[in-house]
DNA sequence: CGCGTTTTTGAAGCCCCTCAAGTGTAGTGG
DNA sequence: CCACTACACTTGAGGGGCTTCAAAAACGCG
């Protein structure tokens, strides 16, 4: 049974027998986890660090007039709210988009792999950075960028990022994003961005239909994106 | 003379002498930068860890339209780039906006500092998480806050974060940010910036002259921002 | 089939942008 | 002391991209 989590720092750092074996127990208490069920919700008191193995989650964030905001998608792999120390009032909520599977680590048991490993660390520090990056990129998305670009830069965003993890199979993505879930993640209306993939798929770069990205043109995407491949290699492609 | 850097670790983590003294002899080597001088720029292989004593700095990339996003805001006691391990292509600039004091750690000497410091890691880990923190409420501001909400929120958030390291003097607060900074920094127009600003001049909220915010009324700006003072005591104010 | 959700399309409007010009305000040098 | 320059700030007019409102079509699932 592989685990997306410790495959995707070993892609990184090289991790020893011993660090792998810890995360492998570590996520030994992995539950299943129905779609749209909130993992942690704005205003408890950080819990345990949850660890995405199978199926898609976001961060996201409830503002007054009942509008929502996602900043970030997670996939297997990804981790939530590393908190060290003292606890914390989580100031977002995080659930899932699909049904999926969770491991969660105490949070002391945390401090203590940060604390004796630190091969280990170096690979969370990273992950850490790379997951601000993303957070960087989107800003200047939606900072600067038209709806097009902003449509077809996170897509090739989720694109390679699924593919370093080896979701995908060829140009075909299953990505289970509603255009009401893209739209809140995108800062637009979804009625605006149905008009933008209809452009995308008449232009011939891409198609989304019925939860599955195909992508027809992936430098005519990058193209229309603005897409900095130098980001994504660094980013998300780096295995050595 | 007192280190920012040290204060704002210490204010959250209690630093053991040892750890302190570290930091004051890493510190030790900071030089005078001068306003408008990039400290990194996009393409560089990472080097140091440069950390911020005195004056402002902010992260920004340049689209190839020509167009800026500013990422972050830097104020002294901030770092910049806690990589760790192998170098990495940078993928935005860095740039001091005032005459500043910088210092640089090496970055195996950072690393050294992780491997070997469980409570400075603790410190540094937990000054990554709120920057991080910042980087959503961005995200959520430029996604879905109008243009006065939008102004209205990064003002409070540079009033409480200056507040936090002393920068302020009662309501006034030295702001060395140009309209068409904050314009580059928000996803507006300066024109639009500028719109925004008299607006909140004129309905006695704000005021930002010469350099200087002067806060009339810090409970309508925020209510202006649908600012959450939760954020704010979590990420901002703890002193604990 | 029947129901809720998602997707699609149309029409009208507003927020912010673009373009343009004019007004400070420092700093520099004659 | 004033001309000259550079830069930031201010204001106006017009346009466009995205939103809002509305409704129909398509999809998925019990």
């Amino acid at each position: 049974m592989s685990n997306a989590f410790i495959d995707k720092l070993n892609a990184h750092v090289a991790l020893s027998r011993d660090d792998v074996a810890l995360l492998e127990a570590e996520c030994a208490n992995a539950r299943d986890v129905p779609a749209r069920h909130d993992l942690i919700r704005e205003g408890d008191p950080s819990g345990p660090l949850f660890v995405i193995l199978e199926g898609w989650a976001c961060r996201y964030q409830i503002l007054s007039e009942g509008a929502r905001q996602i900043t970030a998608f997670l996939m297997p792999g990804d981790c939530c709210d590393m908190h060290l120390g003292a606890s914390h009032i989580m100031d977002h909520n995080i659930a899932t988009l699909t049904d999926a599977r969770v491991a969660s680590i105490p949070r002391e048991r945390f401090g203590h792999l940060i604390a004796t490993r630190p091969i280990l660390t170096q690979a969370l520090w990273w992950a850490q950075l790379v997951d601000e990056g993303v957070l960087r990129a989107w800003i200047v998305s939606m900072g600067r960028r038209s709806s097009v670009e902003r449509v077809a830069h996170l897509m090739c965003e989720l694109y390679i990022r699924a593919r370093n993890i080896g979701l995908n199979t060829g140009d075909e993505l299953e990505l289970p994003l509603t255009q009401i879930v893209l739209s809140d993640a995108l800062g637009l209306t979804y009625v605006h961005v149905n008009r933008v993939l209809r452009r995308l798929r008449l232009e011939g770069a891409m198609r989304l239909r019925g939860g599955v990205l195909v992508i027809n043109d992936i430098v005519k995407l990058a193209e229309l994106a603005g897409f900095d491949e130098q980001y994504l290699q660094r980013k998300l492609k780096r295995a050595a």
